[in-house]
DNA sequence: TTCAAATTTGAATTGAATCCAAATTAATGT
DNA sequence: ACATTAATTTGGATTCAATTCAAATTTGAA
């Protein structure tokens, strides 16, 4: 009972805080938009489009799978949600403002985040290009699939 | 003449190259196979499936694009050619054995090489994950656009 | 030459992503 | 409150890269 109740009230506090920041990049904060932001938020497993879609039309039954592809593109063109091709077939999509790395298991096909160590220079201009936004693809086989191999 | 000569000689020399190259990689170097890796080999420009077929259909006109993507994964496969999802819509397939870097320019939407510096870590092992393969992914605006917004 | 395996081919299919016009909802002015 | 305009959502249709698959062709071995 107690848990629940705390459970429910940062729910809220966070529902507001995700507006809050969607205003801030001058998103409107409707139904649908906060929803998909809220879903991004919680979900750090890189969804795919059709992901998002089905878990939250349990809730939202009249939700369209456009109005999911245009809100992360517009969530993408304003900055605050990152659109990975790791994938060779869909796009997966990342709300982590941290900077990090993503490691795709050719074993489980999971993404992995790694965190960022700076291990890559921070130029913003190299042989002349102007850098404006850098991704490091890594793939490999991850430690859960490592472990199992073992056995 | 003399120089057709010569280019025509360097031409054959560089055809036995590659056929090599496949053979040693286990690929039975048939006539598609090559013309496709020769075309990977003389265009470092990240040609797409359907630049490779319009180009090689003019000499090969019974050629097929299934030809092409089975051909493009099979190498892939053997570790020789490798494909680039910097492009959110279309596969790019980039034969190049130094180690480089990719830069999309969100202006002219061209893919620059960047010959790479091993200004990101060689290890092969991180957080506890073995690392196969490392793809950096740049976006920004390439030098040549730069100069143009200059003026 | 003959037969089996490998390779190529093209039509059909799949599925992610987009387009677009209509419907709905929100915002603004009177 | 009401009307009008703008923004957002919706779903059916469309696009197109990529794959599937069976038949045709080519190659290699016996």
């Amino acid at each position: 009972m107690e848990v629940k109740k705390l459970k429910m009230s940062m729910t809220n506090v966070l529902k507001s805080d995700l507006k809050k920041i969607l205003l801030d990049c001058g998103i409107q904060p409707s139904f649908q938009r906060l929803a998909i932001f809220e879903y991004l938020y919680q979900h750090d497993v890189h969804p795919t489009v059709d992901m998002i879609y089905r878990s939250l039309s349990r809730d939202i039954p009249t939700l369209s799978k456009t109005t999911v592809y245009n809100t992360l593109n517009l969530f993408i063109k304003k900055g605050i949600v990152t659109g990975l091709t790791i994938e060779e077939n869909e796009m997966r999509y990342d709300y982590n403002v941290k900077p990090h790395l993503h490691l795709k298991c050719t074993k489980c096909k999971k993404i992995w985040d790694i965190k960022c160590d700076a291990s890559f220079s921070n130029l913003n201009l190299i042989e002349g290009h102007r850098i404006l936004e850098k991704q490091v693809y890594l793939k490999g086989i991850c430690r859960s699939c490592l472990k199992k191999q073992k056995k």
